[in-house]
Formats: structure tokens, sequence, C-alpha cells
DNA sequence: TAAAAATACTCCATAGGTATTTTAT
DNA sequence: ATAAAATACCTATGGAGTATTTTTA
């Protein structure tokens, strides 16, 4: 599991397609189905069921969502760090 | 920045010391230390003073920390899903 | 000067793309 | 029959280890 597959996921919740999802990720398709089956490999779980008009997520997809979007947020929170104007780099120490 | 680079961090904050963090995740020195050097590289700062007794934990390696642990109880959580008991895998129509 | 960290190097596994096949209604 | 997803195959890069050098108080 890893910010790339988290994002590809819900990308393809909010698409309902796995190949609308590689386009708009820049990815390609079956690079994206690679992503979802690594991911659902690893969770041992269907995240989605595959349709003939695209994805639908499954129970466990559903449950795994809004812990995956909190991941991404933090994620993101977390790469701002060094954006914000720090001009005192001075040490903290925690441990040691 | 990935689910690997995160844990070693806050192993590293909770050894005081890179080696003794590879130590206890089971990698060697240099790849703790390059896995370090990713993450600083990718958030642009510095997390770690280095010091000939070990590591200190800078300002901004302070900020990153709670939000560090946060994604990695968050990652947890989801890779619990499948530990649970599901017998009803029907679909929930979200998107499409 | 001594302990910790960084670098050099080599190797393999992961993850991407393109082409093709399979699936599901 | 047709559109989406999966598989096969090849390739490149990321990330590991071992050996060594560099750093810093």
């Amino acid at each position: 599991m890893n910010e790339r597959e988290l994002r590809t996921f819900v990308a393809i919740v909010e698409a309902g397609r796995m190949d609308r999802a590689a386009t708009t990720l820049g990815y390609s398709q079956p690079a994206v189905s690679y992503q979802i089956k690594c991911l659902e490999q690893e969770l041992g779980t269907r995240l989605f069921l595959r349709h003939p008009d695209g994805t639908e997520l499954t129970k466990d997809g559903a449950m795994v969502l809004p812990a995956a979007r909190a991941v991404l947020t933090l994620l993101d929170g977390i790469k701002e760090v060094a954006t914000r104007d720090i001009r005192d780099p001075v040490g903290l120490r925690v441990s040691g």
C-alpha cells in the first residue's frame, strides 16, 4: 500500500471507471488495473466490482475510502511543511 | 514519500539514532540513511540534525512527526479491513 | 578520534508502458 | 458486439545490501 495506490483508488471511485481514472492521473489503463490488483491483494479483499460499464465500490471498498482520503489529506499536509516560512531551523531534542 | 519512509522516520525519532533504528526495523544502516535522504529531498527540508552521538529532530521534523504517526495509524486501520468478518460483499454504488 | 552517518557500487524486484486477450451484459 | 478490465511481456528505476569514506563534537 502506498500513496500512489490510494490516490488511484480514490480517483477510480470518483471516475466510476478505471480507464478514465488512468487518463486523469496520467497512467495507462493497465497500470491502474495493476495498482488496484496490488492494493486488493495486500488488503486481502476486493475494493471494486467490475462491470462492463465501469466499477462499483464493494462494502470493503466503501469502508476503506474515508481512511484513504484522510491519509492523502495528511500526506498533503506533510508536504506543505517545506512550503512554510521556516527561518529558525534550530533543533528540538526529543530523544537520545 | 511512502509508508516505509514514514515508519523509518518515526523509528529514528524513537531510537535517537539511525543505525539503531535500522537494526530495529531490519534494515541496514545505509538503507535507513537513504530513506531519510529521499524523504528530506521530497519535503525539501532537513528532518534531523546529525550529531556524532545520534540524531536530533529539527523544527520541521517535529512538525511532521504527529502527521506521520497519524498516517501510520490510519494505514494500520485500513489494513484491518480484511481482518473483519465481512460476509456480505454486496456493492455500494457511489458514482458512475 | 571514535561513533554515527553518508557515499559508491552492484543487484534484483517493483512498477511502468504497449499490445493483446478476456470479461460481462 | 462492445466497452472496460485483465494479462503478457519487456524495460527502467528504486531501493536493498556490503564495503568504504566522511562527518562532527
